[in-house]
DNA sequence: CTTGAAAATGAAAATCATTTTCATTTCTGC
DNA sequence: GCAGAAATGAAAATGATTTTCATTTTCAAG
């Protein structure tokens, strides 16, 4: 575990859900650190292979990345202002949980997002 | 629907699962067509957009295609070797509803994924 | 049958995330 | 301190996808 792996994890923790490696970097330089966007996409290689983070990819193919096992939430989020809610998910993990089960699926993950126009659009 | 989309809806049949958009360009000049790599991506986005296929993503981000299967539902996706099973989606249906409706969201969709590792690998 | 505007087409250039290269710097154990 | 290994990051390369733009095709109206 080298000084870039550290970094990245650290700011994983910060964002506390998915961000793609660009993402990340900005937000580490931000904070001041000085690290590289290669050593960035070098840690999350790296974290992915050791099963600390999770990799999957957007719509647009974009990779995006978080910590392994961390407990999420999701969001609401305006299609005309983006402002976003947090919104509580037990009902969709179970979803989730069900139908992996289901059809034998181990290590198991998801991404949901709802989309809509908020009171205020 | 244009020549380029009933090539492309040909070769898809022709495939019967998931390709590329390359592999599918490759596949109709082997059969005699002629037909640019641009105006298959161009028909792939269009038969997309219009719902005739699904499109998803491998592990590498290179966009896969093929024709949709009948009503809208959501994929487990085998994050190992990006085989994908259509699952049925109605707990969450029911969930995105609800969340919308209690935060006076309208126009609401959403987007989700589930991904696990198969029991094949 | 013309004509002209709109749609379609595709080659080449541009874009952009990601990977590779490679020269330099930082660690390590001795 | 010192040699070799690992880490680092700037710049170049890669490769899928998108955009640009000039040309060709389609097709309805005259």
């Amino acid at each position: 575990m080298n000084k870039s792996e550290l970094k990245v994890i650290s700011v994983l923790e910060r964002v506390g859900g998915f961000a793609s490696a660009q993402q990340l970097h900005q937000l580490l330089l931000r904070s001041g650190e000085s690290i590289g966007l290669t050593s960035v996409y070098r840690a999350l290689q790296s974290l992915s292979d050791d099963k600390i983070v999770d990799q999957l990819r957007k719509e647009d193919g974009e990779a995006i990345y978080r910590l392994c096992g961390e407990s999420h939430h999701h969001h609401l989020v305006c299609k005309s202002c983006g402002s976003t809610v947090e919104i509580e998910g037990s009902a969709l993990e179970k979803w989730a949980k069900a139908m992996a089960q289901e059809h034998g699926y181990r290590e198991v993950g998801h991404l949901a997002e709802i989309f809509g126009i908020c009171p205020k659009c």
